[in-house]
DNA sequence: GGCCGCCTCCCCCAGATGGGAGAGGCGGCA
DNA sequence: TGCCGCCTCTCCCATCTGGGGGAGGCGGCC
């Protein structure tokens, strides 16, 4: 064995719940093939985790304090385009699996996943092959068919989200509202809703806003 | 320590992310005062495992398949009165919070406390002594203090969340257009909001509604 | 029996929203 | 240089939304 331990996988676990760490650290540390070579708790310390220990695979969360798991992939990518990255999360709407494969991360699973299926992703992560499963490879591909929504439009969106008025909305933006008026309908259009509550709906089944 | 065993606190795990389930039960069968006799992936198996095993405490994650952590709580107190449970899980709104308290839940905790403190709940609660967090505590308090939303009005709610107009809301509920909207403007009223999309955001943060 | 909460329906009306069409300025890109 | 996407702003208008009333039927509870 001994002479094996330089030929492991290095892993890199990130993620906000102590009890996902433990269990992932669990699973991965049985494995004769893997181990886990740091953890960290949010964004930041994952980055400075991953200039510090170049791990083979870094597995991130989306949701964490700090920075998230976006966040993450688009810094480590800068720093080593060649990093592996998975992620592992709870969030299933296409935009979050869109931007985090399009910003480099070379797969995307989800909690709920058995166990057996998050180690192949591991190890095919390790070696720089992507790891998607069907459904989650099918949502990307539908997102990459509809519409982006530009930043100004986010901004709006997330005011819309919040239950803001027009008024309120350009008051905040410092524009006027018929042009708060012109993002949202350009929203609507984008999001194929009919009103602002759908658009809304729809925004968070896409994951383009959060809470 | 074969003397103590029958001592141990039988703990049962229902959650459905197999990596959670790991964590904690590494975590639990380390102590030496507890062993987690059973694991379910769902609620009608948390349900199943209750009956069959009568642990000391059920941990269990409020959004599950098939049914979810408030009706596994119901239908155990009904079963058991005395029951034991543990929720764990990421939701913080107050509805939640009250809901599984005032229904008989022994704890509430959040699934990214740190490890002491999950293993303290489990104790606490094994020995049929309330666990909730200060914050937890302090949110039930504050939905005590705001108005319930009748069934009727959280079917609408549920409409106006996905984005339906009056008139469609009144369709589907097979309703007048006009009854329709003097549920919704009870919702703003009971809600503090001034438009529909603001009782989405509002009712989402108090986990009135999922997703 | 009487009270009260819930659900149902009705009226009126000011203001917000959504749809259509157009236009100027600005920056990037070919 | 010209084109194009984005942000900004404008006008018009049908419809929806939200706020103010009121009222009847029904079931539970005291």
């Amino acid at each position: 064995m001994a002479a094996e331990l330089h030929k492991k996988i290095r892993v890199i676990l990130a993620d906000d719940h102590p009890v996902v760490r433990d269990g992932l650290a669990a699973m991965v540390n049985q494995q004769p093939d893997m181990e886990v070579v740091a953890e960290a708790g949010d964004g930041e310390a994952a980055l400075a985790l991953y200039e510090q220990h170049h791990p083979d695979v870094m597995v991130l969360d989306l949701r964490m304090p700090k920075r998230d798991g976006l966040a993450v992939v688009q810094r480590v990518m800068e720093i080593n385009p060649k990093a592996r990255l998975l992620i592992m999360t709870t969030y299933d709407g296409d935009e979050d699996i869109f931007q985090c494969l399009s910003h480099g991360a070379k797969g995307y699973i989800l909690k709920d996943a058995p166990r057996p299926e998050i180690l192949s992703a591991i190890r095919a992560v390790s070696e720089d092959r992507p790891y998607t499963s069907s459904t989650v490879a099918a949502k990307a591909l539908q997102r990459m068919a509809k519409p982006s929504l530009t930043e100004r439009e986010l901004d709006v969106l997330e005011l819309v989200a919040q239950g803001r008025s027009n008024k309120d909305i350009a008051r905040r933006l410092s524009i006027t509202e018929g042009t708060a008026k012109t993002h949202v309908k350009s929203i609507l259009t984008k999001l194929d809703a009919i009103s602002r509550t759908e658009a809304v709906a729809v925004a968070h089944k896409r994951g383009l806003i959060r809470l």
